[in-house]
Parts: C-alpha cells; sequence; structure tokens
DNA sequence: TTTCTTGAAAATTTCGTGATTTTGATAAAA
DNA sequence: TTTTATCAAAATCACGAAATTTTCAAGAAA
C-alpha cells in the first residue's frame, strides 16, 4: 500500500518546507504514524535523506532537522551557481530552439508569479506556487546541458540550498535580480 | 561489534577497486557472510551507497555494480574537473604558505610513485599507493576553498569516476600531464 | 551550591521471519 | 523452431521485537 518512495518524498517535502523549527528531532518511531508504516522503513528513508544532506543525523543519536548557518548557507548558494553556470553555458552551446523557448516559458511563468506576490500582503499561499515555478526555472536553464550527473548533483544542493532559505529566519526572496541576470545571457 | 560504519567503508572499497566485475549482484545474504552481520545491515549499507551512486539499484530487483559508461565516465570527468578548478582558485587565495607546501609535497609524493609505477612491469603492487597518494594530491588541492560542501561534493564524483576508471578496461594512466598542468598554477 | 554517581525510561540499532515479487527452467501451444 | 504459459525456487521488502546505547532526573558526595 505505502510505497516506499512516496514516504521518501514525504519526508523530503517536510524537511525542506514543512516548517519544521530546526534542530527537531525525527523519531521514526513518532512518524511512523502520519505514514502508516513500520518504524524500519521509516529509519531507511531518513537515512537516505542523510546521505543528501537534507537530515543531519549521529550515530547512536538519531535524525534532526539541519541547523541552518549563515556558513552553510552561503556554501551551498556558491555551489549551486556554479553548477548553474556551467549547466547553463553547455545549455547554451547544445540546446536548440526548444530549449530556449522552454527557458522563456519558464521565466515569464516565474516573473508572473512574482508580480503578484508583490500585490499581496500575505505570502504564504503564492509561496508555493512560486518555490514550483522557481525550481522548473532553474531545472530548465540546465535541462539541456547534456550531463545527467551534473543535473542531479544539482538537484541535490538546490534541495539543500531551499531547505537554508526556507528554514532560515528570513526567508526574503533576494532572487529577483538574479532571474533579470540570468535573463540577461 | 560490527560499527555498520565499518561495514559501508568496507562495501566502499569493494564497488570502487575491488576488482568486482560490473554488473554483479549484490546479494545481502551472501555478503553476511563476510562481515558477519545480518542481510538488513548490509542492505541498509548498500542503500546509503546507492544514494551516491556508487551501486546501482532497482526496486524489487536488488543492487547492482554500475556498469562503466563512456558517456558516464565523460560527465564524471567533466564535473570532477569543474570542481577541482574552482576549489584550486578560492583556496589559491585562501590558502597560506602551509597549503602550497602541503600541496607541493603531495605532488612530489605522487609523482615519486608514478616514476616507480614506470620502471616496474607488475603495476598492480604499487597500484593502491598510487591511487592513495592520488587522491590525497586532489583533495589536497581544494583543501583550503573554505567549502565543506564543496569539498564532501568532490569527494563523492571522486570516489564515482575512481570507481568508473578502475572498472573500466582501459585503466591507463592518462593522469599524468594534468598533474603537470595544475603544477603549472 | 556544584559535581559525580546511579538507575530506570526512552531511543536507537540490529536481527530473523513472513509476505510479496522476481527469476528461470520446463512444458505446452503456435 | 519460436513463442507463450506455468510454477517452483530464490530474492527482496516490510515488520515487530530483542539487544544495546543514550538520556536524564534524583540522590550522594565534595
Amino acid at each position: 500500500m505505502d510505497d516506499e518512495s512516496d514516504i521518501y518524498e514525504g519526508l523530503r517535502l517536510r524537511v525542506t518546507s514543512g516548517g519544521l523549527t530546526p534542530n527537531t528531532k525525527l523519531k521514526p518511531s513518532v512518524l511512523r504514524h502520519d505514514y502508516n508504516c513500520s518504524a524500519s522503513t521509516i529509519r531507511e528513508a531518513l537515512f537516505r535523506l542523510s546521505t543528501v544532506g537534507l537530515v543531519s543525523f549521529q550515530e547512536q543519536r538519531g535524525f534532526r532537522v539541519p541547523i541552518p548557518t549563515d556558513q552553510a548557507q552561503h556554501e551551498l548558494t556558491h555551489l549551486r551557481i556554479l553548477l548553474e553556470c556551467e549547466g547553463a553555458c553547455l545549455s547554451i552551446r547544445q540546446g536548440g530552439i526548444d530549449w530556449e523557448s522552454r527557458l522563456t516559458a519558464a521565466h515569464h511563468k516565474l516573473s508572473h508569479i512574482e508580480k503578484r506576490v508583490r500585490g499581496s500582503a500575505d505570502h504564504m499561499p503564492l509561496f508555493i506556487l512560486w518555490a514550483k515555478a522557481e525550481q522548473a526555472f532553474h531545472e530548465t536553464l540546465i535541462s539541456d546541458c547534456g550531463s545527467d550527473v551534473l543535473k542531479a548533483t544539482h538537484a541535490i544542493i538546490y534541495q539543500r540550498f531551499r531547505q537554508q532559505v526556507f528554514n532560515s529566519d528570513k526567508k526574503f526572496v533576494f532572487v529577483v535580480e538574479n532571474i533579470e541576470q540570468h535573463q540577461g545571457i
């Protein structure tokens, strides 16, 4: 009934954008009730998340939600941009017309949502939409780079980056000018 | 008695440089005897290895040694060099005298071993030494970049790269001129 | 008060088992 | 001969529980 991948995805959403307080303990014996499965299954999913850095793990001390750090934030941003620049350059060279159209489409959708965000006072309902559009834009940017390894690595780093900004106190939207910069290419 | 991390490391060594034929099935029920533990423990370790790409995994079909591909080889090399260049540039800026000395020491040790490799007919006994020195050199190169994320990511990509070249038919040493190139910096 | 010990409760890790799925060989059909 | 169906053996996955380790509060000693 319960696909193990679904549990992994569900937990991933909760630790990246589920509004959990950093350093919260993630106990398999508690979480099992939310997913209607055994503690072992939860444990395995948490283990997989820990290998990509989305949950912290200490031997014999269980799992926790990672604590956002300015240092980690900076490092993740740096590496994310490095990967995106490389992926974008490769995509420009190798990608065809359809890549350009897909990119402009993604950019258009994203900027449209951002315009709406500026208008409304409460961001939360739009936030999920914005997050999806932002991720889609960044994925499209590197989609035609021709390297699955690069794309997979970027996906991991991007998730961790997103987790950091979401779980940190200041979740300001400081990516706006970055979009325009990318548009300039 | 058996630390689970030891099992993980042991299995990692076997799939990266243990001379296993690609596509070999990795059955928990068989491997458990080598490590004196249950199949579940082996399974967990293999799961962790699969998340970093060191073993391939298909649901309900178990674990296997990844098949080296020219495509994957190329992608891993590309990303590895990208990360190393960035790490090296940052290290040059931020690293001090001790970094330079450590780098030249690592380079000296590596080139010394390579000189010996050229002389002897049978490479195998020296191969492990060479592999360790090569890894140490690359790690030293980026050691002072100031980003744990970058170093951790590089470590994963480097392991996969190493696995590819070791498990492919042609394990020629084609990194020599690369070393000199790095020395030129 | 502060520090150290004690011990019970809670959490983590490991294990063997049963249920479900895949595999592979043999036989039947085209 | 080639393809399809069948079915037993083998392997994988999820589970509950035992064994080990950590946590933490209460009491003793300094």
